[in-house]
DNA sequence: GGTTGACAACTGGTAGGACCAGATTGCTAT
DNA sequence: ATAGCAATCTGGTCCTACCAGTTGTCAACC
């Protein structure tokens, strides 16, 4: 993680510290500056980075604010709160899956009609390179979501696509945890194969009950692997 | 619009430019200062920006390059197009509203299983406003928006809400046109009336169907009437 | 004592210079 | 012709300075 990074990260964490504080002001730029190690040019750079991602509001010749919880913060925003691994409270997995269904299941009605010869074979080889993987027992996750993300673009709706790639962001480290659990994998490629057939048959109503049983079922799984770990 | 937006908007237009060119380069940060008219911190503050949304990568040493069109750019950037009003082909108005569709179909159907007392009472408010404003013959656009945001929000799913803001900004300036259109605005009252009382009734497929059926008239009527005034 | 005024101490916004380190370019000497 | 060096680019960082409003302090005045 570069200085660019870090400098973002550790703006963000004062950012959920005064989130709990009564005051939602954050120190001056000059203060920052000096309390972060880097000079004030570098933070303001960062300053006006998480401005556009509305986490904070500046205020010529008052100061530096934190947005009310309330006025959602950019999906760019939780995106990056995930990234960074910053702890947060404002990216719920549960909410992020539920986004995620719904977006999926109906993406893929547009994408067991429009898809073309290459979208499956994309599909497919990913397919293969999943059971490859499985077979010498790696992590499924990164996989899943090509998969995920394959289905998605065969909709040829880029602001579809875009959606999708901001939720699988958000979920990426729940994912992961997921894929270690012994069977997941498994289990998750025989309903990929079941969808892909599918969509490849062009049966938009099978495919679109297919997602959404697959999502129902991971996070099914999810939560029975999460409460019996308590780990979480 | 401040200094700072007409910036952006400025850097927003030579990268517009710049995509048709041959060389995915941009001019080195000092040359941009001089040629738009600001220092190279101010620049650099906004070129920040850009970058975290994914419009422009900066590689030490070497020089400021568009990323490609196929990377999609964040939804946050195709909001910041609109806003700003910069001429781009990355936002389809057909595209977001099938977004729009698929995406509030689905949020509607957990909104009328959520949807709280207090819920119907904003609702049943934007309505009655709405109609003020119609008999007043006043653009409906905000009205409208006002209404959809509220029954997504319904859902009690933050993501949800603010992927359906992002989605509302990116078509905001065709929604303005649209509700010029005499006649349009009284049918999409009558609309969203059923709708809220599907809601209230608590009949998710109902709901469900009045949206779909509500974004597939708007649409049918918006390509209607662009297609005989042809202005757009 | 309470109000009001002026002044000093902030604030973010902008400007512009300086230096760094790595990459590129082009020239020079072999 | 080529190897090697030097000048010159690039973005990244830091620094000082100034501007224009806001905010807070405190003294003077009613």
């Amino acid at each position: 993680m570069n200085d660019r990074q870090l400098l973002l990260k550790a703006l963000l964490g004062r950012i959920d510290a005064a989130r709990t504080a009564p005051e939602a002001r954050l120190p001056g730029e000059r203060e920052l500056a000096q309390a972060l190690g880097a000079s004030r040019s570098s933070v303001r750079e960062a300053l006006g980075v998480l401005e556009v991602l509305r986490l904070i509001e500046r205020r010529p010749q008052s100061g530096i604010y934190l947005r009310p919880h309330d006025s959602e913060p950019s999906l760019e925003a939780l995106v990056l709160h995930e990234t960074l691994d910053v702890r947060s409270s404002s990216v719920d997995y549960e909410q992020a899956q539920e986004a995620r269904t719904i977006h999926e299941v109906e993406a893929v009605r547009l994408a067991a009609e429009r898809r073309s010869a290459g979208d499956l074979d994309d599909l497919l080889a990913i397919l293969e390179r999943s059971r490859t993987n499985l077979r010498h027992g790696r992590n499924l996750a990164d996989d899943d979501e090509a998969f995920h993300l394959a289905l998605i673009g065969a909709a040829k709706n880029p602001i579809l696509l875009r959606i999708g790639k901001s939720l699988y962001l958000m979920t990426r480290s729940v994912r992961h945890a997921y894929f270690e659990a012994a069977g997941s994998g498994a289990q998750s490629l025989r309903e990929h194969a079941r969808i892909l057939d599918a969509v490849a048959r062009r049966d938009a109503t099978l495919a679109a009950k297919l997602v959404r049983r697959h999502y129902a079922g991971s996070s099914a799984r999810w939560r029975r692997a999460s409460a019996s770990g308590r780990r979480r």
